[in-house]
DNA sequence: GCAATGACGCTCT
DNA sequence: CAGAGCGCCATTG
C-alpha cells in the first residue's frame, strides 16, 4: 500500500473542516479513519507546506494549542490565520474547543460570521 | 530489519 | 485549570 493514500485521506478530512472552526488531530484521526493514529495526522500535515491547499491551521491539538513543531514561523502564521477566519485565543493562547470544536460539539450557533 | 523520533491523546498530580 | 508522564503507532535513519 501506498502509504501516500492514507495521507490523502487525512488531507481530505482536514479540508472538510469548516471556516472559522477547529478540529483536534485525534478528531481528524478518527474522520480519516484512523483511530487513535493522532500521531500519524500530525505526521500528515508536518509534511505539508505552509502554502498547501489544505487548512492544516485549523487543525490543533486536542489541548486547543497550537503544536510547535520547530521553529516560531508557521506556528505564528497558523495563529494569524485562525484569528481572521474569527477564532478567539485566551492569554496562553489556547482556543475554546467547546466553542470552536468541529463537529459542533456544543456551540456552533456563533457561526463564522 | 532494528532503533529512535515525533504538528498527539489521555490520566494523574 | 495547568503541567508532567506514559502509551500507541507510523515514518525515517
Amino acid at each position: 500500500m501506498s502509504p501516500s493514500d492514507n495521507y490523502r485521506r487525512i488531507y481530505h478530512v482536514v479540508r472538510r473542516i469548516p471556516p472559522g472552526r477547529v478540529a483536534t488531530y485525534g478528531q481528524i484521526a478518527k474522520l480519516a479513519g484512523l483511530p487513535g493514529h493522532a500521531r500519524q495526522v500530525g505526521y500528515a500535515l508536518h509534511a505539508l507546506d505552509t502554502a498547501s491547499p489544505v487548512p492544516w491551521h485549523r487543525v490543533i491539538n486536542a489541548k486547543g494549542r497550537i503544536s510547535l513543531r520547530s521553529k516560531s514561523g508557521p506556528d505564528l502564521e497558523q495563529r494569524m490565520r485562525l484569528e481572521a477566519e474569527g477564532v478567539r485565543f485566551d492569554a496562553g493562547g489556547r482556543v475554546r474547543l467547546d466553542e470552536y470544536g468541529w463537529s459542533g460539539s456544543g456551540t456552533r450557533a456563533l457561526e463564522w460570521r
